[in-house]
DNA sequence: CTGAAAGCGCTTACAG
DNA sequence: CTGAAAGCGCTTACAG
């Protein structure tokens, strides 16, 4: 007669661990959370009752009777390859010590103008992490008005609101290290290998080459930029194509460490050498900056303390109990060898 | 009176939607789920509704009564910076794709032994994808036995198991690898930079090395072989230590791209050239490594493709519609300049 | 300290 | 095609 079964065989529910120690579900939810005291001898029998079974509560049960998801959305348009894995290893090893569950979704690309339907919300997180070009300013805001915690990691609140933002300090950086090429090394001529447009870290850095740029009575030439879109491919064929164009630099300011990757790739390639024919800089300090040939002169951003402290903003917004505040992470500059410095 | 409000204001529920749109919440939930059909007219009354207040129906409650959670588990001992991104990447699209949320735990270090809770299993997921190192045999025969869908990926299925896994083909591609730096460029003493010791990848391309050492008639030599650990800077350090004792060798074989990048950096911290001292060799043909100067000469692993099947196999098992088997991806030679050739 | 009961917000037979 | 009702597996006041 039950040749028709329930696809999963039931799995066992806080009402078998009741029944076979003899207690109430009340009780064997207390012992499970801790939320109340429990006679020790209970407490040992419910105990002996899950490791006998195998019990673990259904966090769809929990999360609707309890009315908290214990989990947290992250969302990014894009995992790239050096950059967000570090990142999302300071906020994974954060979310998990303060029990939190880490929901990804990588939104970007496919949020082509109409009906996309968001994966992460109110619905299904207690707070959501959010990352440049990931969620449109409309949908950050329908969030944070329908009180979800949100934290922006890398970009700033959309105008006249005051959600938490958790930055990165690119100008001034940005410019010191420009600064450094002119008036250390004497390079005039420096190429820029811009970030996506819609990127403030891009741009913030654009802004710091530039005031450099000027304060030195050097022209910007529009000639000397091009998109690297933090690619390594981009950057590649820009500085390739540069090279064939015959246009000439004796540096470039790759505006992150993959872009600059390609464009190391390509000067070589060219048969020139980095940094005696053209000096290269980048962006980020990730980790492979010290292991390319040659090592890389570049920002340094403690990418994850950046995730880190962006989770613990938004654990503490969840919990309510402290005050949040947008933060900007200090940069500082790390003189290797591909800028012409010869102390590696 | 009412000065102790709710923390968070009461969210839209199905109810809502039901009263205003004046329908039953059975007929809410089959527009919603376009379970059954629903007369036109209904249909766009409860649309309207839905769009007017912004609806979002909630994950634990559609989980905890369809009894399905439509969340993919990831299971990873940790997120690299070349590698997995693209794994990732592979495996949140298929993921996307089929409805499924994706919910990542990188789980291994901390495994300390004793009661370690895993945070992903049958209570908060439909199934899982385990990665090497994350979990121990002991728990995940336990979720196979619990009817969870389990998909082991770069790893074989625990001893006696018929637990379906995605692989990859190391063995003879290692062994050709090798065989070109022997027949092609005749280099005989070729080190070799292993991988994690429990890493099943690491050891096929290691039996690869040695059994194209043993076919040439070259001895292995343990002075030859150092732990790279898959890591830029153990591999990077194995290098440096062989160069200051006065080590001779003429290739490296370095277990994947990453020990490659850390390999080259040494040689060339060194003062020595790549290929002209010392070539190098990598497995993985991972995006940089045509980034690299020079270009890797490496094993072309589908990554993204690995991903994306392995999330079908574990939705197909999920929804239980087809057949599973285990899967070996092919590999290929990619011959680029760090093994002494020259066409690019 | 413990238990009975209500309720979280949905889905899904079951009637009609 | 539509609705009333049961139930998913927990947590949490409320009594005792």
């Amino acid at each position: 007669m039950s040749h028709l079964q329930t696809k999963r065989s039931s799995r066992t529910t806080i009402t078998d661990v009741a029944r076979q120690a003899g207690v109430s579900i009340s009780t064997v939810s207390r012992v499970l959370n801790q939320s109340a005291p429990v006679t020790s001898e209970l407490e040992s029998r419910v105990k002996a009752v899950i490791d006998e079974l195998g019990y673990r509560p259904q966090t769809a049960a929990r999360a609707l009777a309890g009315r908290k998801t214990d989990t947290i959305g992250l969302l990014l348009s894009e995992i790239g390859p050096d950059f967000y894995p570090f990142m999302i290893r300071g906020i994974e090893a954060a979310a998990r010590e303060n029990q939190f569950n880490l929901l990804i979704n990588v939104a970007g690309k496919d949020t082509t103008g109409n009906g996309v339907s968001f994966t992460l919300g109110e619905h299904n997180t207690d707070g959501v992490l959010v990352f440049p070009s990931s969620l449109p300013d409309k949908e950050i805001i329908r969030l944070h008005k329908n009180d979800l915690p949100v934290v922006l990691v890398q970009r700033p609140s959309p105008a006249g609101l005051q959600i938490p933002c958790v930055t990165i300090e690119n100008r001034c950086s940005a410019r010191n290290l420009i600064d450094h090429l002119i008036e250390v090394h004497g390079y005039r001529r420096i190429a820029f290998l811009a970030g996506p447009e819609d990127h403030e870290d891009a741009n913030q850095r654009e802004f710091g080459y530039r005031e450099s740029l000027a304060a030195h009575g050097i022209p910007f030439d529009p000639k000397l930029k091009a998109n690297g879109r933090f690619k390594w491919q981009a950057s590649h064929e820009a500085v390739e194509a540069w090279l064939q164009d015959g246009v000439e630099f004796d540096a470039i300011f790759a505006c992150d460490d993959q872009s600059a990757v390609g464009a190391i790739s390509a000067v070589r390639q060219a048969g020139l050498s980095v940094p005696e024919d053209i000096a290269v800089v980048g962006f980020d300090d990730s980790e492979i900056s010290r292991y390319l040939s040659p090592p890389l002169t570049t920002v340094r951003v403690p990418i994850m303390e950046i995730g880190r402290a962006a989770t613990l903003q938004l654990i503490n917004l969840i919990q309510g109990n402290v005050p949040v505040f947008s933060k900007e992470f200090a940069t500082e500059l790390v003189i290797r060898r591909s800028c012409g410095c010869s102390n590696v």
